[in-house]
DNA sequence: TGTACATCAGTGAACGCGCGTTCACTGATGTAC
DNA sequence: TGTACATCAGTGAACGCGCGTTCACTGATGTAC
């Protein structure tokens, strides 16, 4: 195997290692030698990749966060109806924490956590997501929901912004009470539709 | 000074010390000598006051979120019309923030941290907010709003809770971006004027 | 009120331990000719 | 293709340090008589 490689594989045990102790923990809390010790190489060769974990931390949410969003997008790009989306799109939502737990609990953790990068990294991300939502939803991209083509850009990030945040709270939801997954679902699920009804008579309507 | 009343303010001592550490950092990161070397205490006197740290973290849940709770209530008391209540509470939120930023970081922060006692306490602070939240909009406190005195419960939870996070991500936005308060501000007071919208034609309007 | 004893918040020394980082190194992979 | 040299991911010993926890203690506050 070339070096190369062998590189990105150790590279990769780091991230993966880093994930996985995260699953009761923090990141701050987590040492580099507890790492190591866990991706199977010395303490020493850690600086080979990183050069310390709060900047593992921030390759790890270009990592989760950047193929969450592919995944995501292509989920999106299969819905059709209104309804469709808005009824089903959480019960995906469900489906990917279930796929990859670790990552969705690694963003919903230090979202607001102690590392400031991972935090700006995690905000750039979800900025990202909310971008590409508003887009979609100018160019009607989601058939047969309401039309969204002549809103201002600032109200329909507003809105993207408030469904992100909503999705991002599900999730550290989902994670926390396991046992009311149903429960948490069909709240969110409601939770959207009312953000949806809003849309409708935005932005008259209040006295 | 009597005895007890210098057990309370040394526990005090170590609450504020822990607060003020966390400025920069989470719960699950501080130790036990460093909080004690902030406080002005020797380790050993610790166990007097908490077992251990996620001790402590438990009763600062309890102390700021109580408090809190005070706050708003009496803030919320006072405010009259929808309009009134819609455009001004999130200013009030921010100027609340401002007043006591440690208290709010460190929910912010620990809402979805790596200490399951502290989020668990946080997350049933958070609910009662939201119940009370639900009876005031019940009972038509808040004078001049949409009447809410017909819906069943469980939608009227949905709505607030949705309100409680919104008002917590709002939170964690004004600490992380001071530079872009107004920004922050007007978002959120957008945000909840769309959700209030979206109430009105609950739960019907949905193809 | 005064005295003798109990309580217990806070002390300070000591412990074993795992931490992050340094350093000179090894040996497999890669490259030049 | 074979040989001699360069690169560099990973090693292992060593370091000084702060950690959480234990223990026997001190001395001011509280209580009983």
């Amino acid at each position: 195997m070339s070096r190369i490689d062998q590189k990105a594989r150790t590279r990769q045990a780091l991230l993966d290692a880093a994930l996985a102790l995260m699953e009761h923990r923090s990141l701050s809390s987590i040492g580099l030698r507890e790492i190591t010790r866990a991706a199977g190489i010395t303490p020493t060769a850690f600086y080979r990749h990183f050069p310390d974990v709060d900047s593992l931390g921030v390759a790890l949410v270009d990592q989760c966060l950047g193929s969450l969003r592919g995944t995501i997008r292509t989920v999106r790009d299969g819905l059709s109806s209104s309804d469709e989306v808005i009824n089903r799109s959480v019960g995906i939502l469900a489906r990917q924490v279930h796929a990859d737990p670790e990552h969705f609990r690694f963003i919903a953790r230090e979202r607001h956590g102690g590392v400031t990068a991972v935090r700006a990294a995690i905000a750039e991300q979800l900025d990202l997501f909310a971008a590409e939502l508003a887009t979609d939803l100018a160019t009607d991209r989601l058939v047969g929901g309401p039309s969204y083509d002549r809103w201002i850009a600032a109200d329909l990030r507003m809105v993207t912004n408030l469904i992100v945040n909503l999705m991002v709270w599900t999730t550290a939801a989902l994670l926390d009470r396991p046992a009311a997954e149903e429960d948490v679902i069909d709240t969110a699920g409601r939770q959207l539709r009312l953000i949806v009804l809003g849309t409708r008579q935005w932005p008259t309507g209040l006295a």
